[in-house]
DNA sequence: GAGTAATCGAGACGGTACGTCTAGTCTTTTG
DNA sequence: CAAAAGACTAGACGTACCGTCTCGATTACTC
């Protein structure tokens, strides 16, 4: 006879529902009002059926952050004309979306998670400025003649990716020219 | 006739222990493992007294920053030397101190407690990368003929600003010519 | 020369102030949840002030019961007719008395405060059944003829007392002859 | 089909061990020291536990009482002799139980108790004073030619648990032949 | 009248206990 | 045998009072 397992198998059902009720209740209450208690009520399964696939609060958000369920794809860098106008309004609009009424608190939620738990962190910061599609938008203007060819385009791509950290950190939106000027600043002196 | 206060007036000793109590279990501890009944006995101090002048833990987390109980002081660029090697030590050691094993625990707490409270927000973006001082230190640079006098001095502050936030929400280091690469690369276009 | 006190005397309006709160607070929310500090801040006095004469809320309580502040006067029982009669009715009243809901609460009140306070349970039995005063009731039927002179009427009294003491204890009215059938079987065979 | 419940079930040790607990801490510091962290401390339970299946102290102490945890078995008028000197000798005993010295706190606690507690207040008189009891020893008495068949045997006893609930009310022993006369004031008319 | 001492209302203090909530574990029954 | 339901120990939450102490004002007696 085969030596298959026997009994049930993790349930993806389950799995699902705790995913979307902890995304759910994030976004209703924020990273320290979620409580398991509460996702295992909302989700509709046991406490104990969370705390057998991961350790903490914590990781179930992570996995959530992960999956796409709480934040949405990427942000893209649009390739729709110069660099410049381009980054400016790429900047403005994540400037905008992370210190938007309507997704501060989520934001500053995900970075309270991401102190608890380092991956929330890389996730959190690849969301906000990925270095390798930036770096692919700038490589394509640099193809394009509109910057230099030895301009550091990840540090520059860095420093974008900080402008965003610090507006998420600091809570401030700042002046409505703050993307113009950051990007006149630091990809100004590299534009062809 | 002016309105006299009548009772009893706070405690002064209270007060004090209060914080003293807050900043030593905050540094063992971390923010959310820290309590207020562990400050009250930590303290000897009623619970009450803590409820009657603090809303919540973050408040009173808020004070302990303000006066300077829980972070040393401004860290301040050095101007040492010429501005490109003062700031790369700055960054670095800044960098350092954020991403440090010794102080990571405390720091990560402390923006953890900033999400909750943006007070603590603000002290917290004020010791470590207060515009206005290194905004000082780039004119000093100026006066002295390191940096062309058209430099965006604000706007390359805070991207330097930006470049350690994006490390205290990453909570990567980075390679060691991180501060470095971004110095050149953002102040490098600029300097005489 | 002689030692004459200095400084102010007892405020006599605070005083009764105090007892006058304590009596609509006892009967508000009965003995257990009446509060000192309720008793002050209703007085409109210092905590201390009730401190500083009554060395707990019993005492205070005590003092209202003994000013009859809290019940009212003793009942006395009628020499309306013949003494069966009167018996019967005065008991019947007091058992409705201490077992109709508005004076339940009130009395199951005095009890707790009598289980913390010797004092009170002695005037709550004095104005339940004060002896003497049945006693000469009893004396007077006697003397009319209706009750033989050789009854031991401070039994026969402590009897009538008991009953009521049960009532209260019990917190049941018992049928609706009871007064009729104790009056019966207690003072009955001493008819004349 | 029938609405089984699922999840575990009332943890038997824990009913116990509160229950205990809370005798043993009734006895020693009586009913209004009593409180439920001392109980849940002492029976090594959570709080919650407590709780869950009694809504107040009142009611906990209630069930104490009610599996005999907090008072010896019921008294019984003994049988022994004459039914005189029988009611004397236990009107008498339970009049030095409820006036000791010895059982007194706890006695008076039971009482304040049985003020909260209604349930606690039909205990404590069925323990003390059951009148089916004492009445079958009067019928017992009467089928022994002792009593005249006529007496009134429920109002007689109802005199003797009353003449103990004025013990209780007003603390005072009374003189030491106070259960002799009492019983013949009551009972001697009734004597064959 | 100035000085002194006790009182007053007010309210902060260090504490205890409340009743609720959640954590994380353990137990029972169902599918 | 995993999942749901839910009871378990543990302990923090924020509130209510306790009884004491402190404050500034007021009152009445002494010198």
């Amino acid at each position: 006879m085969n030596e298959r397992r026997r009994g049930a198998v993790r349930s993806e059902a389950a799995h699902r529902s705790i995913l979307e009720a902890t995304a759910a209740l994030f976004a209703e209450k924020g990273y320290d009002h979620l409580t398991i208690e509460g996702i295992a009520a909302r989700a509709h399964v046991g406490k104990q059926t969370i705390y057998r696939w991961w350790p903490s609060k914590a990781e179930v958000v992570a996995e959530c952050v992960l999956e796409g369920v709480l934040l949405p794809d990427q942000f893209m860098p649009p390739a729709a004309g110069h660099i410049r106008d381009d980054m400016i309004a790429w900047l403005g609009s994540l400037m905008e979306f992370v210190t938007g009424e309507e997704h501060a608190g989520l934001f500053r939620s995900l970075v309270a998670a991401a102190m608890d738990n380092a991956e929330i962190g890389r996730m959190l910061r690849a969301k906000l400025g990925d270095e390798s599609v930036m770096v692919r938008r700038l490589q394509h203007a640099v193809d394009a003649g509109e910057v230099r060819a030895d301009a550091p385009l990840f540090d520059v791509s860095e420093a974008f990716a900080g402008f965003l950290a610090l507006r998420v950190l600091s809570r401030e939106r700042g002046e409505s020219d703050a993307a113009e000027r950051m990007v006149d600043a630091v990809l100004g002196p590299y534009l062809a």
